[in-house]
DNA sequence: GTCTATAGGCTGATAGAC
DNA sequence: GTCTATCAGCCTATAGAC
């Protein structure tokens, strides 16, 4: 409690507050990408978590808050992911823009249900923080088409529709793993279970074909 | 209350129980859709179907059995409108296929966001009728690819990998439909809102360049 | 079939000891 | 910072009157 770094290396060993922060919002992350905000209670958290309930409140100031502060950190992340590509240089633009959006999902496995989730309520959709980001987010598509040869009929799509090719599969692969896993277990016949790294380059190539010159 | 159907037509007028069903049916639909199942109060859907909130008990056994009811019921409806597709007499049978999906997903516009919750969520997955139903329902691709003349190299793509990029877009351009409102409402400058059917054309004819033979 | 009233369980937050 | 104990509110389901 008296130093906050040991002497015998350069990364510090978190002290029990910082631990249980971290505990705490990594359960819950699982927890509020699987269940949703509301299904998801603070006793299931802290469980998960292997603290006291109360800490829940103590550290993030309640369940809400702990909540937007899960799904601030992944949005953030990714933005700033798409922020570091370098499309100027990639010969391949479109291809790139896939793996971006990919990785960010695959490094926060939350943001890609999380997001989902946000967008399904109405409700909750207009919280003008998370709108802004979202566009944000889509706005990217826009900005790397810019970059790509397109083929004559393809100039006509919406950037927006674009968007949605990428995205749309991206998290239904994610989430249809899962479906496929527990099919597997109860099905008779194997099934394929490709990897997110083969599906991003399967999917950039329909990409590709579907947007660049023959 | 003597009388099942007047004399008038040939369409009976729903008693006072019918109508409470259907009332109930489609409140709890909209709702379980919008905010899930935990998050959806049975005080909610009574008042949103105006009627008594003894009566989703009475009519359906509790909230358990109404959510199974609605969701079955829109994944059969999907089924048999998969089950009457002339995939044979159709020229372009892949637009075909995200026609019959699109159509599925409009006629039960609960029918995207219920299976999408369901399969976010890995506990609730493997509920075997649920699973059934879903194989099925991803099987009708791996069908309907047959029928289609493949470019080379598309004969390796996976028919899992294909319905995903057909339905992935699909459910993420209905609930995305929201957000873009939304955003039409903040942003200054327009946001450009396609049909269903206009994105259902486009989202057939990347598939048609990422499939067919040039 | 419909309604009112209520039981029984769960939930998030917090006061206060340590 | 952490923990225990507890409260007030909300939830679903149902008994019983009509």
């Amino acid at each position: 409690m008296a130093s906050e770094a040991p002497s015998t290396g350069t990364a510090p060993i978190a002290d029990r507050a910082t631990r249980t922060r971290r505990a705490i919002m990594d359960a819950a992350a699982k927890l509020f990408a699987d269940k949703g905000f509301k299904a998801t209670g603070v006793r299931d958290i802290a469980a998960a978590a292997g603290v006291n309930q109360a800490l829940v409140s103590y550290h993030f100031g309640g369940k809400g808050a702990l909540y937007h502060d899960i799904l601030s950190e992944a949005v953030d992340h990714a933005a700033q992911l798409a922020g570091e590509a370098d499309l100027d240089s990639a010969d391949y633009p479109e291809r790139e823009l896939v793996r971006i959006f990919a990785a960010a999902m695959a490094s926060r496995p939350h943001l890609g249900p999380m997001i989902l989730r946000e967008q399904l309520d109405p409700e909750q959709l207009l919280r003008p923080e998370s709108l802004t980001k979202m566009l944000g987010f889509m706005a990217l598509t826009e900005a790397v088409l810019a970059h790509i040869p397109l083929r004559e009929e393809a100039r006509r799509y919406d950037p927006q529709i674009v968007h949605l090719t990428i995205v749309g599969p991206l998290i239904h692969f994610l989430i249809a793993t899962r479906v496929r896993e527990a099919a597997a277990q109860k099905a008779a016949r194997p099934v394929s279970l490709p990897t997110l790294d083969e599906f991003v380059e399967t999917l950039g190539d329909m990409l590709s074909h579907a947007l660049r010159p023959t």
